[in-house]
DNA sequence: TCTATCACCGTACCATAGTACGGAGTCAAG
DNA sequence: CTTGACTCCGTACTATGGTACGGTGATAGA
């Protein structure tokens, strides 16, 4: 059995120690406490830190993922409100960005029609 | 003629006063030269701070903000370059939120369709 | 047993986009 | 001519998600 060091945990969670260390001053993750003088990351340890990156990967942000954390297993009606919430700020983002992108697209193709000697419509556009 | 003092031009701009010194620090704002104490804010520098809020609500960051500023109005390909690219990263976001929005929807059917005394399928799934 | 390599710890630093604060100076109205 | 409001200035602090560093101590292999 290979130790459980902190440094082998970071590796088979793909994170960086640092990172496993700021999670806990964060709170996201508990301190194991040990016998010895280094502490042991059991491989329990190494599932939460990819239960962490694994909601990043979803839209959660840190705060969101420590209260995720704080539920209880068994009822899941919390969980389920959270993630409808996140789902609604995800709409809304992609709504967001496709006007961006429409708003952009409009620049990008008046710059293109522009006349000869004309002011780049983009920079003009900008500063109304 | 008002004064076309700092609090002016943040009131007229939309922007709150310490915003304008901290554009003047980061040099996407110059700091007007006066004779007396108190600068004066034209009515072009307003139009910057502006042109700064457009730029921004179309999703570019200061620094890109300030690479736009520096280009010369007579040229445009560079911004059109720089809105194309623009153009581009905004698709990316939209392609990643809309994985992301079918990875939570599917995370909350599951959970709406479990079984009376399962584990919570969000946190089971996301523990993997 | 020695020494390289790691762990642990606090603190500082990175980018991003500001906001807040306190002191000193200035300006204008009463 | 004083007082309140404002400017200017540097610095510190906010949140977010980390990364980096330097000192001390433990541990394991040669």
């Amino acid at each position: 059995m290979k130790k459980q060091t902190i440094s082998f945990a970071g590796k088979k969670a793909g994170v960086n120690i640092e990172t496993i260390r700021f999670y806990q001053r964060k709170e996201l993750l508990d301190v194991p406490k040990t016998e010895g003088a280094y502490r042991e990351y059991s491989e329990d340890y190494i599932k939460k830190i990819k239960f962490i990156k694994n909601a990043q990967e979803l839209g959660f942000s840190l705060k969101e993922i420590k209260e995720l954390i704080s539920l209880s297993p068994e009822n899941c009606e919390d969980a389920r409100c959270k993630v409808e919430k996140k789902i609604i700020e995800v709409n809304e983002q992609i709504t967001k960005l496709n006007k961006l992108k429409l708003g952009l697209e409009k620049l990008y193709n008046d710059c293109l029609s522009k006349r000869e000697n004309d002011c780049c419509p983009i920079l003009k556009s900008l500063s109304t």
